[in-house]
DNA sequence: TTCCTCACG
DNA sequence: ACGTACGTGAGGAAC
């Protein structure tokens, strides 16, 4: 049998300690009626963590009872002088027995006592009984109890990391045992308990008499034999608090506690508690994170819904401003079986599995009549679902996925549970509690399941309608709702639905092609290393080269050696084979990526139908999945090679790009009002050749050689993403000072730029989010964070987002702008594919010129910056040409 | 499932 | 002193 293993956690330290790390974000952890939840929050994810780490069998989490103890008894300034407790912490104490409850843990408090002497004498017995014990707390005071068995951990820095202090460490660190960590407070004090110590003496002086004499009385009977000295004097007059501040410090083992080790154990989360206790505090994700079917089990007291199960239609059943869900059980909603479809409101709602009823008039009449609205939860999915059976859906109103993005875009999950339990409704179960998952994932045994879990899923939209209506309103983004991502929906639907065309055949030459250089590079590489092994597994390979053939540790990854590219380039040289190895990596990704990947997503109609995932990034850009569309090769000439295959529908069609030039840098420019980089756009200079000469002292354009005008390029992607001198320092493999050096001149030449980036980040730690031109936002819980890495991955995040993000929204209204004027003139041209700054087209070839025309001018036009946007434009008859 | 690597803007 | 560029998706290996 396992051995016993007991947790025991000092609760007010955690609490305290936890208060503290989030105290920054004190404001924004607050629930809904107005408690404060921070040290809650905190605490909950320590106690999380240590659960995991430990995997105890016994949990105690011990309290202070009161203010008084036995300590006071012989010192009534113990403690003292402390600062008071704020209410904010206060308030949340009485909510921390719910918490601790709700994880499965048992907590005590017992009079006249601290929960270090609760935890000093459990610990003991424990000990006795053969159990390993992990002691948690926030300060150090426990440390005297480590033994071969007990380790005592305690929180550094906020509350991600611990310190474990066993015998071991306790002698690395003071050189003493831990019995001696009292000794040490008897004679130094404590400060933070008020234990006062001899006077002048410290933990340097402290440590250094116990490792001649011990023990504090080891101390006093050596007294007489000690040096003359302003310190012998002081010991000698304060004896008695020096005994005293030992007995202050010193843990009680022996408390009258009324529980036993074999009492406490440990067995899990007790839902009845923690659910409501989740509820109540708006621990939303905590919430979500639960096993969803252990919820739903719990979450029976759900509401009664009405609902009508329909197998033919009548007029009455349709209404404006009704609810639609359309079933699908796979992710891909190009080929997912339609199972379902529900539609109506809270009073009046339909469901039904007969597919059949989308060849009613009725309801094709409904769909396509845009004066009858409905509210759907993802626009896109119910449009291309639809679709495949002919049907057109206009009117939507409302999209419950699109908002909740919007309002966060955290929250962009494909379940409707999951959104709706993030705006505090529980009518409605996930997905995965009435479908399952993986393997087992199917209709119900019982239809009636699926029928009701389609009408909940109804009454959820129906419900979430205002809720998030006011929220968008309040956060002044309803014109971003309405204007941009509902319209531009529907107009990715559509991309989607026509697809590109690919040429398989030629894909199907490349592969062979391919196959046979990878074979031959392969063959050389093994005879070189003296083996056969896997190419492809980078572990085998850092076997090979850094052990076998001997060559050079460049980097280290987690878990072995690195042998990424920047890592091999630095090998070239070394040895030949570095060479075939680089050759190898580019054409095996190639081959399996792109020529096999996209291969296998061909439709029958010789085109792919990638999907673009509109509520997944966290700055406002699309992301392109099954395939993913927006990577295709383009740098290094055979994988360009790839865009030969993406071909226009028809034979005497072409495709035509057209790509925004920098618009990131000139978003900057609008954005910092930054003078000088505004100047350089609006007179049309070559940006990276205008940097360089401000920052590298260049007088003439012409003077900007081509290594000049690398560098300045770097500087200028480094500015976009929130500059940091190592960064820029590794991109262009000079040294950190240097890039630093180029970080001072930018930042002195483009005062603009530098007072932007301090003020974003300064509003971010303000407000906690950041906001595009258009009022995209993007929350930065970290940005107050106490741990440097972190707090400055939020500080890049705080500049790069609006720059990025704004960039993502002008590309988008161009999008929803030229959609019009493509129908407006009736064009056959259509919009294929969205690559993030750049928009691919197919066209008749006569169109082509006034398809330049209409989106050239509508890309550089689709807003008013205080610079110029620039579009430029290719053809060609594949991609590869059209670029 | 997680890690590493590498494709794009 | 800290250890990094911003945003993505996918394939293959190893667990």
């Amino acid at each position: 049998m396992a051995k016993n293993k007991l947790l025991l956690i000092d609760g007010n330290s955690i609490a305290f300690r936890g208060f503290f790390a989030l105290y920054q974000s004190l404001e924004r952890f607050k629930n809904q009626s107005g408690l404060h939840t921070n040290a809650l929050y905190a605490v909950h994810n320590m106690l999380e963590n240590v659960l995991e780490r430990e995997k105890p069998t016994h949990v105690l989490v011990a309290f202070d009872a009161g203010k008084t103890t036995f300590r006071h008894s012989f010192y009534e300034d113990y403690k003292a002088g402390r600062a008071k407790t704020p209410s904010e912490f206060k308030e949340q104490m009485p909510y921390l027995r719910d918490l601790i409850e709700g994880l499965g843990m048992k907590h005590y408090e017992l009079e006249n006592y601290e929960a270090d002497d609760i935890i000093g004498t459990l610990a003991t017995q424990a000990d006795k009984e053969k159990f390993d014990v992990v002691v948690l707390s926030g300060d150090k005071d426990l440390t005297q109890l480590a033994s071969d068995n007990i380790r005592v951990d305690v929180t550094v820095k906020g509350v991600s990391e611990i310190e474990s202090y066993t015998p071991e460490h306790i002698m690395e660190k003071y050189g003493l045992v831990p019995n001696q960590i009292i000794d040490m407070k008897g004679l130094a004090g404590d400060q933070s308990d008020n234990i006062p110590g001899v006077t002048k003496i410290g933990e340097k002086t402290a440590i250094k008499l116990l490792k001649e004499y011990d023990t504090v009385e080891g101390v006093y009977e050596n007294i007489d034999s000690m040096k003359k000295s302003k310190m012998k004097e002081n010991l000698i007059n304060e004896k008695e608090i020096a005994l005293m501040s030992k007995k202050l410090a010193t843990i009680n083992i022996d408390a009258p506690i009324d529980i036993k080790v074999d009492e406490l154990g440990f067995d899990g989360k007790n839902l009845d508690v923690l659910v409501p206790f989740y509820k109540e505090m708006d621990f939303n994700s905590f919430l979500n994170k639960l096993d969803s079917s252990l919820v739903t089990a719990d979450n029976e007291d759900k509401k009664e819904i009405h609902y009508e199960v329909i197998d033919s239609l009548t007029k009455e059943m349709f209404q404006t401003d009704l609810s639609l869900y359309v079933e699908m059980l796979d992710e891909n909603y190009h080929t997912s079986e339609v199972v379902g479809f529900a539609f109506g409101n809270a009073e009046n709602c339909y469901v039904s599995t007969n597919l059949d009823l989308f060849e009613e008039p009725l309801f094709i009449e409904w769909l396509k009549n845009e004066d009858m609205t409905k509210k759907v939860f993802d626009t896109k999915r119910t449009e291309v679902a639809l679709n495949r059976f002919g049907l057109s859906l206009k009117g939507v109103k409302f999209d419950t996925l699109l908002a909740s993005y919007l309002i966060d875009s955290t929250n962009n999950s494909e379940d409707i549970a999951e959104i709706a339990q993030k705006f505090n409704y529980y009518d409605v179960d996930r997905d995965e509690a009435v479908y399952g998952k993986g393997a087992k994932k199917g209709l119900p045994e019982n239809e009636s399941e699926m029928f009701e879990h389609l009408a909940r899923k109804i009454h959820a939209i129906d419900f979430l309608y205002e809720p998030l209506m006011e929220e968008l309103e309040s956060k002044n983004q309803l014109d971003l709702f309405n204007e941009i991502e509902l319209p531009l929906a529907h107009i990715l639907g559509e991309m989607e639905i026509e697809g590109i065309t690919v040429n398989a055949s030629r894909l199907q030459e490349m592969k062979g092609e391919f196959a046979k250089r990878l074979n031959e590079i392969e063959q050389k590489v093994y005879e070189a290393a003296g083996e056969e092994f896997n190419l492809n597994s980078p572990k085998q390979l850092g076997v090979i080269l850094f052990e076998k053939m001997g060559l050079p540790v460049i980097k280290k990854t987690k878990t072995g050696y690195s042998t990424a590219v920047d890592v091999l380039e630095k090998l070239q040289g070394e040895n030949p084979i570095i060479d075939d190895i680089l050759t190898y990596r580019q054409i095996a990704k190639i081959q399996s990526t792109y020529v096999e990947g996209l291969l296998k997503v061909i439709f029958e109609d010789n085109k792919i139908h990638t999907r673009y995932v509109q509520t997944l990034t966290q700055t406002g850009r699309l992301s392109s999945v099954d395939p993913n569309l927006q990577n295709i090769p383009i740098r290094l000439e055979e994988g360009r090679k790839i865009r030969e295959a993406f071909v226009p529908r028809n034979a005497d069609w072409q495709l035509f790009s057209s790509d925004y030039s920098q618009i990131e840098l000139r978003v900057l420019a609008h954005i910092s009002d930054d003078e000088h980089l505004k100047a350089a756009f609006i007179e049309g200079q070559d940006i990276h050749a205008s940097t360089a000469m401000r920052v590298f002292g260049v007088e003439k354009e012409e003077d900007v050689d081509g290594n000049l005008r690398r560098q300045a390029k770097a500087v200028n992607f480094g500015i976009v993403y929130g500059i940091s001198d190592y960064g820029l320092s590794q991109n262009l493999g000079i040294s950190r000072q240097d890039a630093q050096t180029f970080i001072d001149t930018y930042f002195e030449k483009y005062p603009g730029v530098k007072d932007y980036m301090e003020q974003v980040v300064r509003e971010a730690k303000d407000k906690g989010y950041v906001e595009t031109l258009y009022h995209r936002r993007r929350y930065l819980p970290d940005i107050n964070a106490r741990n440097f890495n972190i707090r400055s991955f939020a500080e890049r995040t705080a500049i790069n987002t609006p720059i990025q993000g704004s960039a993502a929204d002008i590309l988008k209204i161009a999008m929803i702008q030229i959609d019009q004027k493509l129908k407006d003139e009736k064009m056959e041209a259509t919009m294929l594919l969205q690559v993030h700054d750049e928009l691919v087209f197919e066209a008749p070839k006569s169109e082509i010129p006034r398809l330049q025309q209409i989106v050239e001018e509508t890309m550089e036009n689709a807003v008013q910056l205080s610079v110029p946007l620039k579009a430029d434009s290719s053809v060609g008859n594949t991609w590869y040409e059209a670029k």
